[in-house]
DNA sequence: CGCATTTGACCGGCGC
DNA sequence: GCGCCGGTCAAATGCG
């Protein structure tokens, strides 16, 4: 007998039995074997063929869901934008009249500090939080085959007047400036002088030199800064030659663990996922000092939120490769600004996944003379938000693990991660991590991750946002839009067939208007780990 | 030998 | 104007 299994043009499997028992030695016995058979495979296949309305459903659903938040979305960037045209006076002094220390709670778990800066409606909030993954849907279903780097919103003049120019390298105009033909300088200018670097300095709790986030850096000076003992080495971006992006890694001064990196300008080159996590969390420095300084909606920090939440899931994702990923929780995100120095700070040196947000506020941001603005990702470890990191983790967790629902929240991050690393690597001579002695543990994406997702969501209709993150990465993790990434090339190779997260999770690149389309490059390659000291393409030891 | 790192010199911004 | 300081350059050095 032979039984033969295809998908029909529904999706619905359909099985064809063939029956060409040879006639000669066909016992009873046999043949009550087959129809036992027979009848499982009936039973499996009504299983898969529910489980294939009910994942339409969802589908539906979500489409719905979707368009529905892409009309209030642009009812409300219509009306942003009404009001943004009442209040030009406000906004171009900004500067002045921002608080001394603002403190944004996107977030939707309980917190003081959302009280302070709660903006207007709460509705809106919501929405805009959703709109995170809407645009994310936006930019997979609609978009999906722009390149990370062609895909910009230009939802605001000013982005996109400014679109072109954040991929030349925005946020790190040359000291020296003629030396280096970067169209940094004309971001500048047309950022507003006000606006000089953006940052995003990362606290991590590292005992190696430095970290890995998946880009290739070259050392090229260190100094010993003021008031910390603990050299500070200098790195550029050398991914492409003329990439802008530079970071600085020190260690703190009250606690040598700690491991301060702080990046400045924007990749102009296609770049690993790992890197598109700090990519886009600079890009959304850059997009809130570019929008912040003109738009008084709050779309900025929701901006900021979108981008740097999404970087940090792509960042912890990779981190949690890590065997000490458990500690790299993202309980602490903020964002200050200095008038300088726009600084996005992220405090990973804390494990508690509770709003600590005060203490960034007083302990970590507490140089008096830099007004801040702090974004306070509550949602992330909130159970309903949209770009709920834990949903997500328990996402893929469930799909990871096919079934076991119930995981503690650390262990599904680590579990979740750890998994759904190696199974979006199908390739096994390209480890995620190149200080990973074992690539055997990379294994290809099992076929029936959808099927796993699609019992994750069916059973839980919290995942809805999630599954459409799922989704769009299973579905769109065939076309890696990224192309070749000269950065984690020399490690990871070829990655077209990963799942690639970059543009997967889309609070990024997609978010309109205020995330320029530096923001929107979704660079893909698995891995910000934690380098070997020795790790001379992507990991420079900082020789501190 | 080529490439990356080291390290002292240099430059520019900023405060006094 | 001067000095401090952060940041960068580039020759020297080290390493594979």
């Amino acid at each position: 007998m032979e039984v033969s299994l295809r998908t029909s043009d529904d999706g619905v499997v359909v099985v064809k039995e063939d029956k060409r028992v040879e006639s000669n030695g066909c016992c009873d016995k046999e043949i009550i074997h087959t129809d036992n058979q027979l009848e499982s495979a009936k039973a499996e296949m009504g299983e898969v063929r529910e489980e294939n309305q009910r994942l339409r459903m969802h589908l539906n659903q979500i489409m719905k869901d979707y368009q529905t938040l892409q009309m209030q979305f642009h009812d409300i960037v219509g009306r942003g934008a009404t009001k943004e045209s009442t209040n030009t006076t406000r906004t171009s002094h900004q500067e002045t009249e921002e608080p001394e220390f603002v403190s944004l709670s996107l977030g939707r778990t309980s917190s003081d500090s959302r009280k302070d800066i709660e903006k207007p409606s709460k509705g809106k909030e919501d929405l805009e939080d959703k709109q995170g993954l809407t645009l994310g849907l936006d930019c997979k279903f609609e978009v999906p085959k722009t390149t990370p780097i062609e895909t910009s919103l230009k939802l605001s003049p000013e982005n996109s007047s400014n679109e072109v120019k954040d991929e030349a390298g925005e946020a790190w105009p040359p000291p020296k400036g003629v030396k280096t033909m970067r169209s940094g300088d004309d971001e500048e200018v047309l950022l507003g002088n006000s606006v000089k670097k953006a940052r995003v300095s990362v606290r991590i709790r590292c005992d190696t030199p430095t970290m890995n986030d998946g880009c290739q850096w070259r050392k090229y000076g260190q100094k010993i800064a003021k008031g910390n003992p603990c050299p500070r080495a200098y790195y550029r971006c050398t991914v492409a030659p003329s990439c802008p992006v530079r970071k600085q890694v020190q260690r703190c001064a009250e606690d040598m663990s700690i491991l301060i990196t702080t990046y400045e300008g924007t990749h102009n080159h296609p770049l690993a996922i790992s890197a598109t996590a700090m990519a886009s969390t600079t890009s959304a420095a850059a997009s809130m000092l570019s929008s912040g300084s003109s738009s008084t909606t709050g779309s900025p920090s929701a901006a900021i939120t979108a981008s740097t939440t999404s970087a940090l899931r792509g960042l912890n994702f990779y981190l949690s490769d890590n065997p000490k990923s458990n500690q790299f929780v993202f309980p602490y995100s903020s964002i200050s600004s200095s008038p300088s120095y726009p600084t996005i700070t992220l405090d990973l040196t804390s494990s508690s996944s509770s709003s600590h947000f005060s203490k960034i506020s007083s302990s970590f941001l507490s140089t008096p003379r830099y007004s801040s603005t702090n974004l306070n990702f509550n949602s992330w470890n909130n159970n309903t938000g949209v770009l709920d990191y834990g949903t997500q983790s328990q996402l893929y967790n469930k799909n990871n693990q096919f079934g076991s629902l119930s995981f503690s929240r650390q262990q599904t991050q680590e579990n979740f991660y750890q998994s759904f690393m190696q199974k979006s690597n199908p390739n096994p001579s390209y480890p995620i991590n190149p200080s990973n002695p074992n690539p055997s543990q990379q294994q290809p994406l099992p076929a029936d991750s959808i099927a796993a997702a699609t019992k994750a969501i069916t059973s839980d209709p919290n995942f809805q946002s999630a599954l459409a993150a799922a989704l769009t990465s299973i579905i769109g993790g065939s076309g890696n839009g990224s192309g070749n990434d000269s950065g984690g090339a020399k490690t990871l190779g070829s990655q077209g067939q990963n799942l690639n997260l970059g543009e997967s999770f889309p609070g990024v690149s997609n978010f309109p208007s205020i995330v320029s389309s530096a923001t929107n490059k979704c660079y893909s390659t698995p891995s910000l780990l934690f380098s070997t000291s020795k790790s001379k393409s992507t990991s420079p030891s900082s020789g501190d």
